[in-house]
DNA sequence: TTAATAATTCCGTTTTTGACAATAATAAAG
DNA sequence: CTTTATTATTGTCAAAAACGGAATTATTAA
């Protein structure tokens, strides 16, 4: 298998019509090169290179070979440059996976901000809710909403709280009772974001008061956006992130339920692939997106 | 300096997506992959596989490195492919050079001829009569028409003598005696056909005589084609050899000078630069130029 | 003919490589 | 949830390859 160190001396000695000159131009002793050379013309099974002790030319196979070979070598020493020279924190390539939700509420914000920042890092951003392995996925970064991991193996930063509360359009509350405690809850009507398919469980709190809370089965999606069109038309009870809700709560298409009552918020964090060492563009990601959860009024940044 | 060998592991294993698997595609040691890929990602300063025990994937750094360097080393193993391939006898390229005289006699037939033989080697002629270091002219391969080589470096091969004759335009023995023997020859109208600027030295013979003839310095050129067209003029008397004179002689634009004494045959000569192991290409021509001359009637075989 | 220069060869040393075993880590099976 | 099997990694040792420096050879220039 022919390497690029022959090439590079056939090139030197070509260009500098010695050998002893391109030894020490290539940082190498005079020996080798004669070595290196003959070992490529064996390779080859061509004479490239005519010597004499003064003397040195290409035969014109030699002329061939050389020609064939030195634009590639010329672009493979430049791509080498640019790639050491890449290596820059401002400069490459990011590739996440995110939840699906943040497609449309928090992370066109992030994304749109720090292409601003950061104009020469491409982002590719590939939306699931399934939490598929970090490795697999073939991404540099996960940005995930949950509970708090319980993998233990990959590596996680939890960026921030993400508080939600329990929702539903007023104009459920003209079918069922209002509730008042979490007791008092249907499971029939309470429907449940889930990733796995399972129902959702929810802790909540209120003074000195711990009640667990399971969902029904009823409805289950691993959509936020689609839970919360149920809720605005009516069909039931959802917890979900203050991000979704916020405007609804607003605008008055939905309301909070049992508002004295707190439920465990959420975890935004980020998962990382078992680097050896972070690439310096996905530090400059992490470090961009912790500002930006920092900055905004519907996350807790209780570190 | 990075080189194709951890090119070519990162590929393997990014296809393979496996460490092992990609050793034994190439034939190394496992060990060895894990050593040249964290060699490469020092050198690049950037990790490119994300590796757990089971799982390996390319970061998205790794991915861009290898979408760099993918095609190029493509290219070079391809390049090399066909080169390691078109070392065969009948393919390439061929670089000669050739006294200026055989430019309008023999050389085209040959090369017209050999062309036609072998469509796929290109050839490459540099006419020039004085005869420079077969080396320092970057050819493979020197065609010469001079008497025996005296030179001991360099390694020759004669193909033939190549008979010539001393003429004159019937003109020009109006104006002076016709000779019949060497002793009667005047230096002045001797014309030379010299490469080096001297003036020739003819060495005539008849039965068992014996003459050697100076020629004179008036007229010395190193284009036998000039000579004849002057002695075509009535201007002088030269020496040539039987390619250039014979249609002359045949229409009888010129005729022959003393014709019972001969004069000593040049050679025709290839000289070859110190090869190790002669390249196919040239072998190739030299034997279709060895069994042309053969089929030549002005060129004498008499190996 | 002699001297100087440059490619090559020889030789001892260093570096790299492969094989093997041990370790660590993780995915799959029971 | 524990066990098992697989795989990357690390370490060690022996073998192979590469390397640098000195000696050798060959050729050009004086």
């Amino acid at each position: 298998m022919i390497e690029l160190k022959p090439i590079r001396v056939l090139r030197a000695v070509s260009d500098l019509k010695s050998f002893s000159l391109a030894a020490r131009e290539l940082g190498i002793a005079p020996a080798s090169a004669t070595r290196i050379i003959a070992q490529l013309e064996r390779d080859l099974g061509t004479q490239l290179l005519v010597r004499t002790t003064r003397q040195v030319s290409l035969t014109s196979a030699g002329a061939t070979v050389l020609a064939q070979y030195r634009p590639l070598l010329e672009r493979f020493e430049e791509v080498t440059r640019s790639l050491q020279r890449a290596n820059q924190p401002d400069k490459g390539h990011l590739r996440l996976t995110a939840p699906v939700s943040l497609g449309v509420t928090l992370l066109p914000q992030v994304i749109s901000g720090f292409r601003l920042a950061y104009p020469n890092i491409s982002v590719e951003i590939n939306f699931t809710d399934t939490l598929l392995d970090v490795i697999e996925e073939n991404c540099d970064l996960a940005v995930r909403v949950s509970g708090p991991p319980t993998d233990k193996s990959t590596i996680w930063r939890k960026l921030c709280e993400v508080p939600r509360h329990m929702i539903a359009a007023p104009s459920l509350f003209e079918r069922i009772p209002r509730p008042d405690h979490p007791r008092d809850l249907n499971p029939d009507f309470l429907m449940s974001y889930s990733a796995q398919g399972g129902s959702e469980t929810w802790d909540f709190s209120h003074a000195v008061s711990n009640v667990s809370v399971q969902a029904g089965r009823n409805i289950v999606s691993n959509n936020g956006d689609f839970l919360y069109a149920l809720a605005v038309a009516g069909d039931g009870i959802c917890v979900l992130p203050d991000f979704i809700t916020d405007k609804g709560l607003a605008s008055g298409q939905v309301e909070q339920v049992m508002p004295n009552w707190s439920i465990t918020s959420l975890w935004l964090t980020l998962y990382y692939p078992p680097y050896e060492q972070l690439p310096p563009v996905v530090g400059t990601f992490a470090k961009y997106f912790e500002a930006f959860v920092q900055n905004h009024p519907n996350l807790e940044t209780n570190t």
